[in-house]
DNA sequence: ATTCTAACA
DNA sequence: TGTTAGGA
């Protein structure tokens, strides 16, 4: 079980998810002339092929960068002021994300109930989140000890 | 079939 | 920025 949840995790792992200029360039509505304008321009990034055949790579990051780029170009800012702001943004994002990836230690099954190991609350408690049935239930909070977080805890973000 | 760079009726 | 040539 646990080699089939490494597995999934594997599959579904973001950084597998690539696309080259046509795709992208379907998928955000910028012609691939401007995704390679934007990338000597500096911004946004490609990868190169690891067959090493002449072509661009673009990972999901890069994905959402266009994204947003394309939204400010569309607002009426400047090539140059869309890049810019798509940078901050992603960046504020990026730093929200850390941190509450941080603080997650796995999911695990507390009561029958969904939970989030939160990590540990001090020399023998670990802090469980548990999820509530409906999101309009308030998130409750347990102290387990951390043995037994340990064990019902199924896996640990990457 | 798709992407590459460089250049411009 | 679009489009095209000519090669990979």
């Amino acid at each position: 079980m646990a080699k089939f949840t490494e597995e999934v995790r594997e599959f579904f792992d973001i950084r597998r998810l690539v696309f080259r200029i046509g795709e992208l360039a379907a998928m955000t509505d910028v012609s691939a002339r401007q995704l390679r304008y934007w990338e000597k321009k500096g911004l946004i990034a490609s990868e190169e092929r690891e067959d090493g055949q002449q072509a661009r790579v673009y990972t999901f990051k890069t994905f959402v960068r266009v994204s947003m780029i394309k939204y400010y170009l569309d607002t009426g800012y400047t090539l140059a002021a869309a890049g810019k702001l798509a940078a901050e943004r992603q960046d504020r994002v990026q730093y929200i994300h850390r941190f509450i990836t941080r603080g997650m230690r796995g999911m695990a099954q507390v009561d029958g109930q969904m939970a989030i190991n939160l990590g540990p609350f001090d020399e023998t408690k670990t802090l469980m989140a548990l999820i509530p049935e409906a999101d309009t239930d308030a998130v409750h909070y347990k102290l387990l000890p951390n043995e037994e977080a340990q064990r019902v805890t199924q896996n640990t973000p990457a």
